[in-house]
DNA sequence: TATAAAAGATATGTACACATATTAAATTGT
DNA sequence: ACAATTTAATATGTGTACATATCTTTTATA
């Protein structure tokens, strides 16, 4: 049994090519975002006002990592943090102006590179991909917390 | 759009599950290797006297990485190094008797959790996602290096 | 209400992942 | 043979990823 050809093993390999299209794209269109950092900001503009511990759910983060994701945003300028007011243990979190239209001109391009990614895959191949997918991350995610 | 439905998020998501899928098992199971060693080991014991180049280039690690996950297997006494002769620059890598045994009596555990990660998938489902993600990897490392 | 339990955040330590720079050795080209 | 290039490994710095511990604040409970 070759490890090469386990499902764990293949999907190491397409997050690490993943992760390069990502960078190769991004830093391409003159962009200078990691993919988790344009997750947590997609998450921020899509909801304002959210706590760190809502990003890292939303988008299925470690709580102890999330802080120093947004703390490069904010060394960016992309978001701010205030002590909420409701509970003095969270921040609330909120994307800046520029924030916001950093996203909003970097969206297309995080858009168009998927395609890349699963490019080699006929349209049918992709949709059919991309649901397996999903349908793996549900059954492991049970336990967790509840998809929307 | 949201980037929770992007092909990029799902390998990402997809990725920590594996992981962690892989963790808790070989925890379970008393073992103490994470996924990365256990690969390179794999590669070690399959191409004994293979240099770390040799190793990256086989599993697609980066090179700069693969001294540190080399390092941990030479602490815990499975793989040992030596200068090749042939090429100064180079070390030659070799599973110690105790590496080889470590991978004879954790492989059945690895092998194992592989199901587990795709548990939600039927026979057929595990099959075509497997095919589909061998043909992103194909499709993604063209440019790099020939496949086997 | 005093105490215990839970939750948000930060800090610490380990392990990748990769870009870039450096060192040493081998290879190539003239 | 000698300089230029390439290659193996290491070093450095940034960015995840996560377990664990700690601190503060909130909430639940006796």
């Amino acid at each position: 049994m070759q490890a090469r050809k386990m499902p764990g093993h293949l999907i190491r390999r397409m997050n690490q090519i993943s992760s390069q299209v990502f960078a190769m794209r991004m830093q391409g269109a003159g962009h200078d975002l990691t993919p988790v950092q344009f997750a947590a900001l997609d998450a921020i503009v899509a909801e304002p006002g959210i706590d760190q511990a809502g990003v890292a759910a939303r988008i299925a983060y470690d709580r102890a990592t999330i802080g120093g994701v947004i703390d490069r945003l904010e060394q960016k300028g992309f978001v701010s943090r205030t002590v909420s007011r409701k509970d003095r243990r969270a921040r609330e979190v909120n994307a800046t102006a520029a924030g916001q239209a950093a996203f909003i001109a970097i969206l297309p391009t995080v858009i168009d590179l998927q395609s890349d990614i699963v490019r080699g895959l006929s349209e049918s191949e992709q949709a059919q991909f991309l649901a397996l997918a999903q349908k793996i991350i549900d059954q492991n995610s049970k336990e967790n917390e509840a998809a929307d």
